[in-house]
DNA sequence: CTTCGGCATTGATCTGGATCAAAGCTTGTC
DNA sequence: GACAAGCTTTGATCCAGATCAATGCCGAAG
């Protein structure tokens, strides 16, 4: 089953892992869909194993992103664990594979395996980790900084030089950047001035040293945030 | 031993506590040190028994408040568990109560004591959904509503009515409020306007009423986060 | 091919809060 | 009491980014 080929899962006995699969539902849902309101009670353990979730703080009629959640990871397990309500709501960005634990018997297998309980924590610490980021980023940053060291942090990932396309509507990007999509859209015709030419949904890099010289990545705001298996250990 | 009095570790075994206690400094740190500076590597986990500590992300000259860290709690435990470079420095604002344990011996301890884990784990979790709710209340309301509720918080906790002192400088309050002293300065005046007057560091309410309709408290930004322990299960 | 509805661009304008610049206040020290 | 150093208040000005308003640009449906 699907759990057991999750990396950070690699530790916990086969046994928890068929259990909690057993119990398990899986779901498929598109995107646009909300997977759970804000101030709800957690009724399940959601695992993300494909697609990707947008985190939304509600407040009225105006929403803010509070996180933006990769394959494979836990939605929000922080309220589950602690039984809580959600603090954000769900909404499906792109296509989302799910697999859904009833929370009592998430928290049931939390208390009763300790490998399980280490990988949970390891992704928890990870997500800490990632919010914290994102704060970084939102604060840290000017909004002409914050669209310069996303496009360069693609680049570099994806080819060195050659052009990149954007993953996503710029629209989209703009409201994960924490702007409008004028704004975005004036900074990005404003990085002719630093290297960079952008036509459509293609990125291409001009002057690799311009644009170097006038953003800086810093791994403690861009590095991605893995997640880290705690070893278990004998007694 | 300190760490015993703990209430979120009351369901560690007594025999683990102990071990760490042993291998533990007791360390008491004036307002205003820095404990550690980011992308430092964690050589100790850090209990906070008292006092208060501020979190701040750093970029060149300027500084964003990450967390206001209270007692009990752990200062960034996530970098300590998963082996990473802290995200933030951490700067004493009223004086710290310390109790360290090596990062090694603290992860080990971690590993090996189920419940212990399941204590960290609540830990974190609440840790995170602090972060989250503090990311809300920064983008979902100017600068104005922070104030308001920030106010109305404290009035409710201490006196219906009664005068409320401030906890602290104003320019701290403005700080952890996400502003400048200038502009807390003018919002404090101008909340005579809802039923508030400000005079020193001295809260008198004077239109209950007023204040409610205009401020509004929400249980998902303004309710502090408990840390739950989760209880150990047998297998 | 045309039309329509959602994106994207571009320009003009607005505004919340920051920044700059003086004065007032406190508080502790000599 | 007098001074200094750090808070606080108040006023004037600035600015990044939002908002408002057209206009242009597709791509899908008929």
């Amino acid at each position: 089953m699907a759990l057991a080929e999750t990396p950070w899962l690699r530790l916990v006995p086969a046994a928890t892992l068929d259990r909690l699969a057993e119990q398990s539902v899986q779901h498929r849902v598109p995107a646009g869909s909300t997977l759970f309101e804000q101030a709800e009670t957690p009724a399940f353990a959601q695992f993300l194993m494909a697609g990707s979730v947008d985190l939304l703080g509600v407040n009225g009629a105006n929403e803010a992103l509070i996180e933006l959640v990769r394959p494979i990871d836990l939605l929000l397990p922080a309220a589950v664990l602690n039984r809580q309500p959600y603090l954000a709501r769900a909404r499906v960005l792109e296509e989302a594979h799910l697999v859904l634990i009833r929370a009592e018997t998430f928290r049931a297998a939390v208390a009763t395996d300790h490998a399980l309980c280490l990988a949970i924590l390891g992704c928890q610490a990870a997500q800490f980790r990632r919010q914290v980021k994102l704060g970084k980023n939102l604060k840290l940053r000017s909004a002409e900084e914050r669209v310069g060291c996303y496009l360069l942090g693609l680049v570099q990932d994806v080819a060195p030089h050659g052009p990149v396309r954007l993953p996503l509507e710029k629209r989209l990007i703009a409201w994960h950047l924490g702007m409008t999509r004028e704004t975005f859209s004036r900074i990005l015709a404003a990085m002719e001035r630093y290297g960079m030419h952008i036509t459509g949904d293609t990125v291409t890099v001009t002057d690799m040293d311009a644009l170097r010289a006038r953003f800086h990545l810093d791994p403690l705001i861009d590095d991605p945030e893995p997640i880290v298996p705690l070893p278990v250990r004998r007694s």
